[in-house]
RNA sequence: GCCGGUGUGUCGGAAUUGGCAGACGAGGCAGACUCAAAAUCUGUUGCGGGCAACCGCGUAUGGGUUCAAGUCCCAUCACCGGCACCA
């Protein structure tokens, strides 16, 4: 008899062997075929581990195990997105440097990861604080100014009244500041931009040509939002200004019963004389600017707003004169900050109408139908039919907007116009723990870039962390480091003092990976052309709008100059599901059921804790945790364990285990590409069980099942490879192949039914023709077949069906 | 409100994409071992009826297509996640 299973004995001993061994290291023969496996590096936080992190990460763990053992060179790397605020908040309270807190968060953080047994080539490891990386992400920085893509900009921040201090949205909660409760309002700064709206078509683009799961496509598209549609100049009464709205629906310009501008909009300002309640309107401006943008999305469904008394529009189809309106909903950072209201067609137009005894003109039909457009606005374009609109009368919704188009171009009153959502980056934060911003401010230059080769340029050792009073990164308050001279001019320059934002660092990391020690560029050209793109880049949900979107524009950029070999980073991306606490809650501190990863490889060891959370439930879906499945998986790894006592020297697999093995073979290969580690997993516990039921298991049987079962548990199997000396190391091994025609059984059982309900089944030969089959069926069903049979169906290997009356 | 996702035993979840619903795991019940418990092993386990072979009902709800529907179509409901007036 074998001795007890005990992970407490063989994980240690094994992550060592493979640590010594270099097992996974990635080599440099680009000679052969390749495999890049990614998953989102984590920010190392004070709390160590979640059980969540083991679960993308175990995953392709799975995929590059089994990749290694198809011979592919496979790069697994793992490193940390270490800048950000809550190391920054912690060294501020508890008075510690920053790259200490990270120092020891990481340090944690790898011991973890290492005592999973995880594949990573750790060589690779990278940092993102560590000068000789960011030195890197400063040089994209400035490669981006010199393309002008980076510029300043005055923005809005959140800014907290009492701690005096520019908060981000997430440290926003309810529209008071998450730290001391105090209002937060909005103050305008000079913040650092980033183009990304100049690539919005490519980002759209380039997703036609990458294999990502749909609903990361769908959410980068309508977070990009492109949308088409015209531009109208309409005349104001009098003035040689024109007013410029955007509109998707130019077909309803027959119906426009007034005009609405955002409060934001200059001709307020302009035509400050002429607007005789100029009062009204600008006490309504300050009322808005109040408002956060918590309390206008409270305040949504109820419109607000102003008429503009002494300025009128005139709607450049018809002639017609409407008022022109000031209203909040109308935002300033969309299309041109005006639009034309057709309250018949727009709900928010109707709102407003409605509200404001506006008139209401129906110029869309829906097909031959009556719509009572006092009742709701009609909007659906499918359905719709222009009336009331000269030219256009008649016309679907479609047609309608190209003739329009036509007809506004030629008249050179407006033009087609394609519009994003999609904001530009707001790169600057007023912050400590963040790459430096490569730039310096000269008074006669204006902003100017430093030298590349004095790159890094190194985030400088301050006294405080704290921002300063007037909303300053603390890099502000010193003057030696901020006070230098300018590359252009060699006269007085200053430093930018705001640092970039974490997403920088993560925007390019996958970069580095594939030559971390480069001193001469993010990375060799050789190794970026044999890497790239990812193979496989698995991430969360919450990372799909930003992370995704940022880190493909700057690929793009890059490889627009030359830089990176793919026009895109990663060639397929999936994402996994949350693992919740046992009552199916998020898992919380207040909500105390927080499950530390920890105390599960302590209990009952790392193979387990891998096996569990691939078994939990299907990867993309959020999935509980629960204590009894962990012990179900440490159970199933002991059936495993004690195989060993009832394994033969036979070689080659046993004549009625011959079908189930190629089966479960050709099941857990594919299984492992697509997600369904769950039903692998449960391939091979019905493997063992049927061992168990034969009570002896071949030596190529066990060995199969080892191989297999390696990628999720490989403490364990390496460990019964050594016990039964096997020879070499199971993750030299090759990956199991089956044969096609060896997974089909020789008899099949099929069902009988009459009318499509099953009475019966029959054991059949696989190559049975239809008429013996039918003819069994029948037999089999005897007396219960009644009436007379009108149809007999027979789907090979499946199933007969009588269909009698 | 819009976008996306999900509804299957007591629970987590399977179902080769239209072909025997409930694989695998957990939990329950019964038994073996044990002084006993735990662990382990064996059997059983969707609901209802019948001694039984069997029969009826069952995949959120209502309808439809089909020889055959968890799977396809139409409508409805519930829950989860994201975004908030994008003209």
């Amino acid at each position: 008899m074998a001795s007890g299973y005990n992970h407490k004995l063989i994980e240690g001993k094994w992550q060592k062997v493979w640590d010594d061994n270099k097992a996974f290291a990635a080599t440099n023969d680009f000679s052969k075929p390749k495999y890049y496996a990614l998953v989102e590096f984590p920010y190392p936080s004070g709390q160590g581990l979640h059980v969540g992190h083991p679960r993308p990460y175990t995953a392709l763990d799975i995929v590059a195990r089994k990749r290694r053992m198809q011979g592919y060179n496979v790069l697994y790397p793992m490193g940390w997105d270490a800048f950000g605020l809550p190391t920054e908040n912690y060294a501020i309270k508890n008075k510690i440097h920053p790259k200490e807190v990270t120092k020891t968060n990481v340090a944690r953080f790898k011991e973890q990861l290492h005592s999973l047994g995880y594949s990573f080539d750790w060589d690779r490891e990278i940092n993102t604080t560590d000068s000789d990386y960011y030195k890197w992400t400063q040089w994209i920085f400035l490669k981006l100014f010199k393309e002008g893509l980076a510029y300043k900009k005055e923005m809005p921040i959140n800014w907290c009244t009492s701690c005096k201090v520019g908060l981000a949205n997430e440290e926003v909660v309810n529209g008071v500041c998450e730290r001391c409760g105090s209002e937060v309002v909005r103050k305008v700064k000079s913040e650092w931009m980033l183009k990304i709206t100049e690539y919005a078509d490519k980002l759209i683009e380039g997703l036609d040509g990458v294999d990502y799961i749909e609903r990361v496509k769908v959410s980068q598209k309508n977070w990009i939002g492109r949308s088409t549609g015209a531009e109208v100049d309409f005349a104001i009464k009098g003035k040689e200004e024109k007013l410029r709205i955007y509109t998707t629906r130019c077909d309803t310009l027959f119906g426009v019963t007034y005009m609405v501008v955002s409060p934001e909009h200059p001709y307020l300002d302009q035509f400050k004389s002429e607007i005789k309640n100029w009062d009204e309107i600008v006490a309504y401006r300050e009322q808005a600017s109040k408002k956060s943008d918590f309390e206008r999305a409270e305040l949504a469904k109820d419109k607000t707003g102003v008429c503009i008394d002494g300025l009128t529009a005139v709607n450049p189809v018809n002639g017609k004169e409407v008022p022109i309106w000031v209203s909040d909903y109308v935002l300033m950072s969309y299309g041109t900050g005006a639009i034309m209201a057709v309250p018949a067609h727009d709900e928010r137009d109707w709102e407003f109408a409605k509200k404001f005894g506006l008139p209401i003109i129906q110029v869309v039909a829906k097909d031959g139908e009556e719509v009572d457009v006092n009742e709701a606005a009609f909007t659906d374009v499918a359905t719709g039919v222009l009336v009331n609109s000269d030219f256009i009368n008649g016309l679907e919704v479609k047609d309608a907007k190209t003739k329009m188009i036509e007809f506004l171009e030629e008249k050179g009153i407006g033009q087609a116009k394609v519009n994003y959502k999609l904001r530009d980056w707001v790169f600057s934060r007023q912050r400590y723990w963040g790459e430096p911003i490569p730039i310096v401010e000269c008074e006669k230059c204006g902003f100017v870039p430093i030298s590349e080769d004095e790159l890094p340029l190194l985030l400088p050792e301050v006294d405080s962390y704290e921002p300063t009073d007037n909303g300053e990164s603390p890099l502000a308050a010193m003057t030696d480091w901020v006070n230098t001279t300018c590359p252009c001019c060699g006269g007085p320059a200053k430093r930018e003092t705001d640092t970039m934002p974490q997403w920088a660092g993560s925007s390019w990391y996958f970069l580095r990976y594939t030559d971390p020690t480069n001193k001469e560029a993010l990375a060799g050209k050789e190794a970026l052309k044999y890497w790239l793109p990812v193979d496989w880049y698995n991430g969360g949900m919450e990372h799909t709008t930003l992370h995704l979107l940022y880190s493909r524009f700057w690929h793009k950029f890059l490889y627009d100059q030359g830089v990176v070999p793919t026009s895109e980073p990663y060639q397929k991306r999936t994402s996994h599901g949350m693992i919740l606490g046992e009552n199916g809650e998020k898992m919380s501190k207040s909500r105390g059921n927080v499950v530390n990863p920890d105390d599960i490889v302590r209990d009952y060891g790392a193979d387990t804790l891998r096996t569990y959370e691939m078994f939990i439930g299907a990867f993309d879906l959020s999935a509980s945790w629960s204590e009894d499945g962990v012990k179900g998986c440490r159970r199933f790894l002991e059936r495993v364990w004690k195989l060993q006592d009832i394994v033969t020297d036979e070689d080659g697999f046993s004549k009625d285990m011959e079908t189930k093995m190629h089966q479960t073979i050709k099941k857990v290969s594919s299984d492992f590409e697509s997600l369904k580690y769950n039903t692998a997993i449960a391939a091979m516990m019905s493997l063992v069980n049927d061992f168990y039921k034969k009570n002896t298991v071949t030596k190529d049987e066990f060995k199969t099942l080892i191989v297999m079962l390696n990628p999720v548990a490989p403490h364990i199997t390496e460990e019964l490879w050594s016990l039964k000396n096997y020879g070499g190391y199971v993750y030299e091994q090759t990956w199991p192949e089956y044969d096609e025609a060896k997974t089909v059984e020789s008899t099949v059982e099929i069902a009988v039914q009459i009318n499509g309900k099953t009475r019966a089944t029959v054991a059949i030969a696989k190559d049975a023709d239809r008429d013996s089959v039918i003819s069994i069926a029948k037999e089999t069903l005897g007396d219960r077949l009644t009436g007379n049979i009108i149809k007999e169906i027979y789907v090979p290997g499946k199933i007969v069906n009588i269909v009698a009356k």
